[in-house]
DNA sequence: TACTAATTTTGTACTCATTACAATTAAGTT
DNA sequence: AACTTAATTGTAATGAGTACAAAATTAGTA
């Protein structure tokens, strides 16, 4: 996405385009990592040294309140974000390396869920070893 | 499940049934409530008064690791857990009164992952909405 | 039973992600 | 420019979970 773009996805969810969240939503848009929040501190620190940790998590807090990026739960140990208004997909962590990689997303999931329970929110989450780990595992024998 | 069939879940697993490990499996096989490490704390703490925090976390994390109960990153606040070898099933989470509910999963889900993954676990987790809470919520209109 | 080794439990101190909050700075508006 | 609102900052706090080493308990064996 170009500045422009993110510029537009802000000002159309009536989030002002500050440099910051423009840094942050710019960050998860282009490198589709699922990134922590530290790692998008780092990354946006590389532009804005002087930012600050808070400020990261309050443009985090607030692209998710908009529906611009989606929390992913996927790792315990920190939470993670991804765009909101994509294809549906599920997301595979893997248990070696922890990179997060997207797979598809079936329709009609939801009707798994009982009658008089409103769904919301759909997440499948895989975990596993990814090719590259395999490959590393293989080599190790 | 009773005292005794905890036991032999646990002999079976190769884990030594002692008092705390059992009132640990005991609670979160027969209160079904996918509790976190506080509420099983908490439980435990009723029959055994003097345990220690730190034997919660042991005895959760010796049982995880034995395949005895399972881990459920649904609730990015804290851990829940439940038990393992059960009919797998997909969890609901309501974000009224924060509730977890069991649901069916159908079979095959790991065929959505690209060639090359190796699937360990699979995890389908729905957000939204209690029956409960649905009504609490229109009385208040 | 007594001895020894292995395991379990405990308490404390610590890490680390995230939040609370109040002060400061910047941006829009009249 | 003056005023109002929103964004940013730094620091301090919270809270889940972990590390670790000492103490207590259990199991196995002579």
């Amino acid at each position: 996405m170009t500045d422009v773009q993110l510029i537009d996805t802000l000002r159309c969810s009536n989030v002002r385009p500050s440099v910051h969240r423009l840094a942050v939503l710019g960050y998860i848009a282009n490198f589709s990592t699922h990134p922590t929040a530290d790692e998008v501190f780092n990354a946006v620190s590389v532009d804005f040294p002087t930012v600050s940790r808070t400020t990261v998590y309050n443009s985090l807090h607030t692209l998710v309140q908009a529906g611009v990026i989606r929390e992913l739960e996927i790792d315990s140990a920190s939470m993670r974000y991804d765009l909101a208004h994509q294809l549906p997909h599920s997301h595979f962590r893997c248990t070696r390396c922890g990179k997060i990689f997207d797979m598809s997303l079936p329709d009609g999931l939801e009707n798994l869920v009982k009658p008089g329970f409103v769904v919301q929110v759909t997440d499948l989450y895989f975990a596993g070893i990814c090719p590259d780990c395999t490959v590393l595992s293989d080599q190790n024998k």
